[in-house]
RNA sequence: GCGGAUGUGGCGGAAUUGGUAGACGCGCCAGACUUAGGAUCUGGUGCCUUCGGGCGUGUGGGUUCGAGUCCCUCCAUCCGCACCA
C-alpha cells in the first residue's frame, strides 16, 4: 500500500486539535523555549510560499526543542489592524471587522493544513479589545513617564511634578522638548492647562505639532519608516512634508540604549546594521552663531567643531522657524518665493535633483562664536529640517556640499585642514572640496598645528568655556509619530478637557472602537472616528479621534502571549519570570527599522517600569529570505499567432509572453491547456523541437499576479501533503538566503517520503517492522545522522538536515534495514521536520501517546567510530589515488606505507620524494621535484 | 557616494580548524518494467581530452606541502541608507 497522506494527514492534525498536544503551560519545572514568528497581516490574498518558509523553521525548532525536553513556547496570532480592509471598507462599505475576521479564517485553514505545532489557546489578534485594551493601557503608561537622562531611563511623570514644585526646571536632566526654563514658584502659580502643556514635553507619549509625513491618498501621516523615498510604503501614494498636531511617542530618548544594546544581540550583522544606520549616532558640538542686530541665535550641530574657523556662510533649512524672523526687508520677496517653490517641491523632485543647487541668501549675518567673524545666513534646501538643528555651519573648503553652494554664490572658502607636507593652492583654483578626516589644522588660530581628532576636543572645550556651545550627540532617530487619521486601528483612551488631553482612567479600558456610518474622514477633514455617535466620556468630554498606527498592536504581543488571558494584567510577574524573552525570533528584514525598533523601544519601557525581567525582548533573530517567482515564457511570432519553442526562438522575429506556470511543466508547456487558457490561443500554432514538445524559456522574477508565477501552498499540499511541502521548502536552500520557487524539486522530495514510508513495509505495503539486533552499518548511518541533525537545528542549517535524511533512508534502504531498534529512534529524528508520518510510524510502532515528547535519541560516538581511514593521496596538491589504513598507524608507517604502494612509482619518477604531509585522518601530500 | 551581503556544474545547493571540490536533490542520458509515461526501479552525469592526462569554486596576484576557505587587487549581482552637517 502506497502512503495516503491524505488520510494521515487529516487524522494527525484533528488529534493535535483534540488532544491540545501543543499546548502550553505556564507552571513548569522544565527549561523554557519561546520560538515566535513575527505574526502575519491576513490579508486578502492568502498566505503564499513565502510565508510558511519561516513558520516551517520555526516548527521545526519547536518540535525539536519538545523532544528534547524543553517547555515550549511556540503561539501565533494576527496582526489584525491594517490599511487594506479599511480601504476596501471605504470602497465596499464593509465593515473592516468582517474583512479581517474572514481572512483570518483562511489563514488559519491554510496554517492548520501545513501541520504547525502551534498552541492556538493563546492566540492574540491585535484588532480584539480583550488585546488591544493593553495596547491602549501601555499608552497611557508611555504618557504618564517622562525619561531620565541621568538614570537613564523611564520614570513616572508624578516625579516630575513632584520635582518642578520643589526645584522648577532646572537640574532636570531629561529628553524632553525645549521650552523657557522656569522656577518652583512659577510652576506653582501656573494654571493646570499650562502645567500640563508643560509636561507634555516631557511624556514619553506626546502631542505636540510637528512636522509629519501626510500622505493626501491615504488621509492619513505616517511614520518615517512608512515612506519611502517620499512615497507611502503600502500603496505607493506621495508623500508630502507638513505640519500637524500629532501623537508621538520619544523613542529617541531610548536611542543610545537602542544601540548599545545591539551589540548583545544574536541578530544578522545585516539587520544590526541597518538599525544602527537608522538611529544614525554621530559625536559633535551645538554651537550657538548671534545674529547680527538681532537677540537671537541660530544653534547648529557639526561633527567637525574643528572646523569653525573654515566656516564662510550659514545655511537654515527652508522649514526653519527661524526663516521669516530674519529675513530682512529687501530680501523678502525672493525669500518667500523659494520657500514656496521648495515647500511644494514634492519630495520624489527634491531627491531626483540631488545635485541641483538651490538657494536664496536671507540679508542677515550670523556672528561666528569664536572669531566674530560675520557669516551670511542663507536657506537652501540641501539642508534638511529633520535632521540636527536644520541649520547649519557651512565649511565649503571641507565639504562637497557646501563647496558646491560656495562656488555657485560665489561665496569665499578657506582651507583649514591640510596634510603634512601639503602644498597649499590658493581655493580658488580648487575644482572640488577636500574633504579631510584627518590632518593639521591650519588658518585656525589657537587650533592650527593640531590634529584633526585634537582640534575637535580643543574646540569644544573652548565653545564650552565661552558658553557658546558643547560638545553634543546626534541620533537621527525621529520621535515615531503615533496617530493615524483612520478608522481601523486602536482609539486612544484620552480625552479632552479645554483642549487639555487626559488618560482615561485604566479602569475604563478597552475603550472599543465605535460603529461609524462611513470609513471616510469628514467633511470637515476630521479623521472617520469623528463621525461615532455619542464619541465622549461618561462626563461628556470629547474623545481623541485619531487611531493609533499598525505597530502600535505588534509592538508588545509577544509578551501577551506569555499569559494571553489575563484580565487583570497585561501579563503577570509570574509568567514573564519563566518565559523571559523569546530566544529564537523569525521573520523577514523588511521590519528592521520598523517593528523591530519599535518593539525594542516598548520592551525597554516595560523594563524600565519593572514589568519585565529582560532588557531586550528578541535574543536571537533570523530573517527568513524571501522566495522569488520563476516565470516562465512562450515566444510569439511577431505579428502571428505562432510560438517558437525555446531553441529555436531566435530563428524567428519574437516576443517573450508570460505562460501560467500552471500550464507548464519541467519547462515543458501543455500546448492543450494553454489553448484553452485564453481564447485568443484557441488556434495557436507552434514550432516546437524536434522531438514534438514545447520548452518554455524562465527567468527569477518577483513572485506576481501579473506575471503568472504565483505559487499558492494549497495546490502543492493538496497534490503532494503537508510533510512534502515543509520538506521541501527546507530543502530549497539556507533559510536566511533569498531563492527562487522551482517546484521541479518537489518530486524528488516526494519520492524520499515514499521510500522512507517503504522502510517500513514489505513488497505488499504491509507494516513490517523486526526486532533485530542491529548490525555496525545500520547503527553508523543512525547515528551519523542523529549527530548530523542535532548540529543543523542548532545552526537552523534546515537544508542539509533535508539531505541527511536522505542520505541515511538511501543507506537504510541499500541495506534492507527493516529493524525496530533503527527505524524507532529515526522516526523521532525525523518527526521535527515531516510531523504526520511519524506520529503514524510512530503509532504503528505500538506507542500510544504522541511522538511530539518523545526523546529524542541521543548521539554515541562509539557507533561511528572508524578502525581505517581512506587516505587520499596527492602528489604534489593533486590527489592520485586513495589506500585504506588503520587510523592508529603512525605518520612514520602512513608514509612508509605510501611510499611503498606501487601506483606511487608512477608519480614519484626516479627521485625520493622532496617531503611527506601526513596528517592523520585528513590527507597524504608527496612533494616530487618536477 | 557610504554601509552590508553574495559570487561553486544545466539548476537549487554541500564542503569542520586551510586537507578527496561538486554531498543531497532537480534536470539530462542510457537501461529495465510497461499498451502508454509527466509512474516506478537501476546505472551514468563538472569541463576538455590524443584516454597518458589537463583544466576547474567571479578576475588577477600572494601566503602555503596543500586555498572554495586566509591576505591583497579588481569585477559583477543583490540589499540597506543616502544632500545626515
Amino acid at each position: 500500500m502506497e502512503y495516503n497522506f491524505r488520510a494521515v494527514e487529516k487524522k494527525w492534525q484533528a488529534y493535535w486539535a483534540k488532544n491540545k498536544t501543543f499546548k502550553a503551560e505556564n507552571n513548569s519545572s522544565r527549561p523554557k523555549y519561546y520560538v515566535l514568528d513575527m505574526f502575519p497581516y491576513p490579508s486578502g490574498a492568502g498566505l503564499h510560499v513565502g510565508h510558511p518558509l519561516g513558520y516551517i523553521a520555526s516548527d521545526i525548532v519547536a518540535r525539536y526543542k519538545r523532544n528534547e525536553g524543553y517547555n515550549v513556547l511556540h503561539p501565533m496570532g494576527f496582526d489584525a489592524y491594517g490599511l487594506p480592509a479599511e480601504q476596501y471598507a471605504i470602497q465596499t462599505g464593509t465593515h473592516p471587522a468582517v474583512t479581517t475576521e474572514k481572512n483570518i479564517k483562511r489563514y488559519r485553514e491554510q496554517l492548520d493544513q501545513i501541520g504547525f505545532s502551534f498552541d492556538w489557546e493563546r492566540e492574540v489578534q491585535t484588532c480584539d479589545p480583550k488585546y488591544y485594551k493593553w495596547t491602549q493601557w501601555t499608552f497611557i503608561r508611555l504618557f504618564e513617564h517622562w525619561f531620565d537622562k541621568t538614570q537613564n531611563k523611564a520614570r513616572p511623570v508624578s516625579e516630575l511634578i513632584k520635582f518642578f514644585n520643589e526645584f522648577g526646571s532646572s537640574g532636570v536632566s531629561a529628553a524632553n522638548d525645549e521650552h523657557e526654563p522656569f522656577t518652583d514658584e512659577e510652576w506653582k502659580s501656573w494654571p493646570e492647562e499650562r502645567q500640563q502643556e508643560m509636561l507634555m514635553n516631557y511624556r514619553l507619549a506626546y502631542l505636540s505639532e510637528t512636522m509629519v509625513n501626510w500622505c493626501p491618498a491615504l488621509g492619513t501621516v505616517l511614520a518615517n519608516d512608512e515612506v519611502k523615498e517620499g512615497f507611502s510604503e503600502r500603496g505607493g501614494h506621495p508623500v508630502e512634508r507638513k505640519k500637524m498636531k500629532q501623537w508621538s511617542l520619544r523613542i529617541s530618548a531610548y536611542a543610545q540604549r537602542l544601540l548599545d544594546n545591539l551589540d548583545h544581540l544574536n541578530w544578522s550583522e545585516s539587520i544590526k546594521e541597518i538599525q544602527r544606520n537608522w538611529i544614525g549616532r554621530s559625536e559633535g558640538a551645538a554651537v550657538y552663531f548671534p545674529v547680527k542686530d538681532h537677540d537671537k541665535a541660530i544653534e547648529v550641530f557639526t561633527t567637525r567643531p574643528d572646523t569653525l574657523f573654515g566656516s564662510t556662510y550659514m545655511v537654515l533649512a527652508p522649514e526653519h522657524e527661524l526663516v521669516s524672523e530674519l529675513t530682512t526687508e529687501e530680501q523678502k520677496a525672493e525669500v518667500e518665493k523659494y520657500v514656496t517653490w521648495a515647500k511644494n517641491r514634492s519630495e520624489r523632485d527634491r531627491l531626483a535633483e540631488v545635485k541641483e543647487v538651490s538657494g536664496v541668501f536671507t540679508g542677515s549675518y550670523g556672528i561666528n562664536p569664536l572669531n566674530g567673524e560675520e557669516m551670511p545666513i542663507w536657506i537652501a534646501d540641501y539642508v534638511l529640517s529633520g535632521y540636527g538643528t536644520g541649520a547649519i555651519m557651512a565649511v565649503p573648503a571641507h565639504d562637497s556640499r557646501d563647496f558646491a553652494f560656495a562656488k555657485n554664490f560665489n561665496l569665499p572658502i578657506i582651507q583649514v585642514v591640510k596634510q603634512k607636507n601639503e602644498e597649499i593652492i590658493s581655493t580658488e583654483d580648487w575644482k572640488e572640496s577636500y574633504d579631510a578626516m584627518d590632518g593639521i589644522m591650519m588658518n585656525s588660530d589657537f587650533i592650527n598645528g593640531l590634529e584633526v581628532a585634537d582640534a575637535i576636543q580643543a574646540t569644544i572645550k573652548k565653545l564650552e568655556e565661552k558658553e557658546v556651545g558643547y560638545g553634543t550627540v546626534n541620533y537621527r532617530l525621529r520621535d515615531a509619530i503615533f496617530s493615524r487619521q483612520r478608522y481601523w486601528g486602536e482609539p486612544f483612551p484620552i480625552y479632552y478637557k479645554n483642549g487639555v488631553p487626559y488618560p482615561l482612567e485604566v479602569e475604563k479600558l478597552p475603550l472599543e472602537l465605535p460603529d461609524v456610518d462611513e470609513y471616510k474622514p469628514t467633511e470637515k477633514g476630521e479623521p472617520p472616528l469623528a463621525r461615532a455617535k455619542n464619541w465622549f466620556t461618561e462626563d461628556g468630554y470629547p474623545l481623541e479621534t485619531n487611531t493609533m498606527p499598525g505597530f502600535a498592536g505588534s509592538s508588545g504581543y509577544y509578551y501577551r502571549y506569555m499569559d494571553p488571558h489575563n484580565d487583570k494584567e497585561y501579563f503577570s510577574k509570574l509568567a514573564n519570570q519563566y518565559w523571559r524573552d523569546v530566544d529564537l525570533y523569525l521573520g523577514g528584514d523588511e521590519h528592521a527599522t520598523g517593528h523591530l525598533i519599535y518593539a525594542r523601544f516598548w520592551a525597554l519601557f516595560l523594563f524600565d517600569t519593572g514589568m519585565t525581567v529582560e532588557e531586550e525582548p528578541f535574543k536571537r533573530l533570523i530573517n527568513q529570505g524571501k522566495i522569488q517567482g520563476r516565470s516562465n515564457f512562450v515566444y510569439r511570432v511577431v505579428g502571428e499567432n505562432k510560438f517558437v519553442s525555446y531553441h529555436k526562438r531566435k530563428e524567428y522575429k519574437t516576443q517573450r509572453i508570460h505562460v501560467d506556470i500552471n500550464l507548464v511543466h519541467n519547462d515543458i508547456l501543455d500546448i492543450d491547456a494553454f489553448r484553452n487558457w485564453m481564447p485568443e490561443y484557441k488556434n495557436a500554432e507552434f514550432i516546437t523541437e524536434d522531438n514534438g514538445k514545447y520548452v518554455c524559456g524562465w527567468e527569477i522574477e518577483k513572485m506576481s499576479k501579473s506575471k503568472y508565477n504565483v505559487q499558492n501552498p494549497d495546490d502543492l499540499i493538496k497534490e503532494y501533503g503537508a510533510d512534502t511541502f515543509r520538506l521541501y521548502e527546507m530543502f530549497l536552500g539556507p533559510i536566511e538566503s533569498h531563492k527562487p520557487w522551482d517546484t521541479q524539486g518537489i518530486e524528488g522530495v516526494s519520492r524520499f517520503i515514499r521510500k522512507f514510508w517503504r522502510l517500513f513495509h514489505d513488497e505488499n505495503g504491509n507494516f513490517h517492522v523486526a526486532d533485530e539486533k542491529p548490525n555496525n552499518k545500520e547503527l553508523k548511518v543512525l547515528h551519523q545522522t542523529i549527530k548530523k541533525v542535532k548540529e543543523d537545528i542548532d545552526k537552523l542549517s534546515f537544508n542539509t538536515s533535508v539531505s541527511q535524511y536522505m542520505i541515511c533512508v538511501n543507506e537504510l534502504t541499500d541495506l534492507k534495514t527493516n529493524k525496530k531498534e533503527i527505524l524507532e529512534p529515526l522516526t523521532i529524528l525525523f518527526s521535527p521536520f515531516a510531523p504526520h508520518i511519524t506520529e503514524e510510524l510512530w503509532s504503528l510502532l505500538g506507542n500510544d501517546e504522541s511522538i511530539a515528547f518523545a526523546e529524542f535519541p541521543e548521539f554515541k560516538e562509539e557507533y561511528i567510530k572508524e578502525s581505517s581511514f581512506e587516505y587520499p593521496v596527492s602528489f604534489n596538491g593533486k590527489m592520485r589515488f586513495k589506500i585504506k589504513l588503520p587510523l592508529d598507524m603512525s605518520k612514520d608507517k602512513i608514509e612508509k606505507a605510501v611510499l611503498e604502494d606501487e601506483r606511487s612509482a608512477k608519480y614519484l619518477g626516479n627521485q625520493p620524494p622532496q617531503k611527506v604531509i601526513v596528517v592523520p585522518k585528513r590527507i597524504v601530500n608527496v612533494v616530487v621535484a618536477k
